[in-house]
DNA sequence: ATCATACTACGATGATAGCCGAAGTGTTGT
DNA sequence: ACAACACTTCGGCTATCATCGTAGTATGAT
């Protein structure tokens, strides 16, 4: 049992969208640096480096420092699990009338979460991916099937390997924008990846925006028969 | 998984010292009116209206009307997970330079928290109990032994009754002010009411703030041995 | 030694959200 | 019907805190 003004303390570390994507980015155990997760947050490295600096004061983060890099990570399970909790309490929050995410259309469209793709685009492709039935949902993940996997092999990610990863493979991760899910896990980010690779999404440096090329739309409609509104 | 956003949200709602009171004193089941948690979290009732307001458009608690009385409760089991396990992750932050708790010296002193007494002089009778050997430490409880039950039953509080309670009876609560544990659950609630009706602590309709009155300081040094400071 | 990169510190700014006073609505008791 | 009480709504105020630009320190590569 505690006072209420420490849970509140705790609480409000976390109530901040810039810490609280932090966090939840190194749930899986990963360590990251401040630049990675100044990113990760959106917001610049002298902001990010001041969340970080309250997160490590109240314990939340430890730091390892290799030369240049700072390495931050979860203090301890309880962490995550903290995490985890306010999690399911947010997935029972109300629908909300007024759009949640972000207000810049263009960060509506197309962005970064942690490593993988959010927004209407990245939602639209999983939905194209459960109609081609390459996908299913579970409880908390995408089950990807045989022919998913070939599809996604041919297209150029190593499914096989991704899914030997300690990393979570694939990720139902709530979109903030558009209420539904976008594919989290390592299969999420090795897409984004490629697509990156490929040329058909473009990530600016420093931004979560996600912008999707000309050859972009191309290649999602000729190889997955993927339409994205204008 | 969810994008950290959604976590932000509901960790911020939570991350307000009113709502935390509230929050916290609605895990035990209970059902408290508006008026109750706006008493608890040391606000006016119009602020806790408004902090209501937003707790039950998160689904975070539930409304019942009786007549007038408007009685909120938590909405689910994991509301109280999530307060539990935030709970775990603040009482390990880190100890502050600064001090903790209210600004106010009377309410250093002596206040409520929730509906037992929090301070100074709760954690002055905490230790001395602790000393006289009434009670002893365990995790996340004090235990009573037989002599401290006697003593407290000859103080005219009915402990065998408590322990009947389906509410935790002696528990352990980090005292904001002070750092230290004083005297929460069934126990604790029943202490503060007994000395309010000995006259010797009063509290203030509406405060949370605590007064010792002179027949308190009396009261509690011959009874107890506790010799409060100026 | 110089430059690039990672990270931190400082100060000013502006948005936000909690606060309470005033006032209103709804329910209960006399 | 009236008064008391429980609760909600509205508006103004203010403290807080996240933000970024500027500038500095530390590390690594050439």
């Amino acid at each position: 049992m505690i006072e209420g003004p420490y849970i509140a303390e705790a609480a409000a570390l976390i109530g901040d969208p810039a810490r609280a994507n932090m966090l939840s980015a190194l749930m899986d155990g990963r360590a990251l640096t401040a630049t990675e997760l100044a990113h990760v947050a959106g917001v610049t490295p002298q902001t990010a480096s001041g969340h970080l600096a309250k997160l490590r004061e109240a314990n939340m983060l430890v730091v390892e420092r290799q030369g240049r890099h700072r390495y931050f990570r979860l203090a301890g399970p309880e962490i995550a699990q903290a995490i985890e909790a306010i999690s399911v309490v947010a997935q029972h929050g109300a629908p909300r009338y007024r759009p949640t995410g972000p207000r810049d259309e263009a960060m509506r469209f197309a962005r970064t979460c942690y490593d993988h793709l959010a927004g209407q685009v990245a939602v639209t492709i999983v939905e194209r991916f459960l109609d081609l039935g390459y996908l299913t949902e579970a409880e908390e993940d995408f089950e990807i099937n045989d022919r998913g996997a070939a599809a996604l092999e041919e297209f150029g990610i190593e499914v096989t390997a991704l899914r030997g990863k300690r990393r979570a493979f694939a990720r139902r991760c709530l979109d903030w924008s558009e209420r539904r899910a976008h594919l989290g896990g390592a299969l999420g980010a090795a897409f984004l990846s490629r697509c990156e690779t490929q040329g058909w999404l473009q990530t600016k440096n420093g931004s979560r925006s996600v912008t999707v090329t000309t050859a972009g739309r191309a290649g999602l409609a000729e190889t997955f028969g993927i339409d994205l509104p204008q």
